[in-house]
DNA sequence: GTGCGAATGATAATCGTTCTCATTTGCAAT
DNA sequence: ATTGCAAATGAGAACGATTATCATTCGCAC
């Protein structure tokens, strides 16, 4: 349970709705979520909200810094609360599940392929696509004991 | 001016809307096109096709491994005739023009990355945004003789 | 408590892309 | 050259994600 005071300092007026969700950002496990799947998880916990509202927010939080989004496979952005530490994702094409990765030597590379290229990098997108092994994960063929 | 004898080979049947966009694909001067500018550039040209059949024949060879999908910023996914030869992009954030590069460096990383992590890489995406420094980019501040 | 500009939310609009369906085409068998 | 028919086309409707509109409500300084 943070205290989410942080609006004003942003310059954002502090009002329930933004309130409530960057509450749910602090406080949800899967810190990648879509703007829909942050509405419906606070119309789920009794709270009311419009869908507008919420993109409304979350694009406000990005234009401050306290959130990032992404642009993976599918439609839907992805958000998620800024920690102040860069790092890039790969994705299960299987179940949707998220890691997340630094790599300085790969962090360098960019930097100079940039340059050598004649461009001033400002941003880069780098998202890994591949199977997870989790035992949940719908892509792992479960092996019956007897052949089928 | 190529023979794009490609599609029945692809599994594909020659008709004529596909010949024409694989025409322009092979002879346009940039490689990386959205479907409006492909059908664009066919009506310019004279040719009579809707743009729903730019996009199914674009998501065919796409399927038949003749063209690659990119979704860089904004909105709009963007195509390129197949080489053969896997490589990233960097765009620029002012004028749009993308360069493409290989980095045998990077390329490793991501699959140990991806192998540390318990996934088997399937895919990736990386584009890097930047300004370029072209004398016609937009981004480039002109300093006049006199300052202004 | 009042007042007012900013924020909200229901809904319409937008944008890129895909779907529907009546018409046309490619092409192989006559 | 015809014919036949499945596949392809194209105009426009439909779609999904996101943004814009606008009447109502809220936050907050007085
Ligand atoms: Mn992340
Ligand atoms: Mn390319
Ligand atoms: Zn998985
Ligand atoms: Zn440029």
């Amino acid at each position: 349970m943070h205290q989410p005071k942080h609006l004003q300092d942003a310059g954002l007026k502090s009002t329930l709705p933004r309130l409530k969700v960057l509450e749910l950002l602090e406080n949800v496990e899967d810190r990648h979520l879509t703007a829909e799947a942050i509405y419906r998880k606070l119309l789920e916990a009794g709270e009311e909200i419009g869908l507008a509202t919420v993109y409304r927010a979350l694009t406000q939080f990005e234009a401050a810094g306290l959130v990032t989004r992404h642009h993976f496979e599918g439609g839907q952005a992805v958000f998620e609360l800024e920690r102040g530490l860069h790092h890039d994702h790969i994705v299960c094409v299987h179940c949707g599940r998220v890691e997340e990765f630094y790599d300085k030597v790969i962090e360098k590379r960019q930097q100079s392929i940039a340059e050598k290229l004649g461009y001033t990098l400002r941003d880069h997108n780098m998202t890994l696509y591949g199977e997870c092994h989790g035992p949940d994960c719908p892509g792992q063929k479960k092996k019956g004991p007897a052949a089928g």
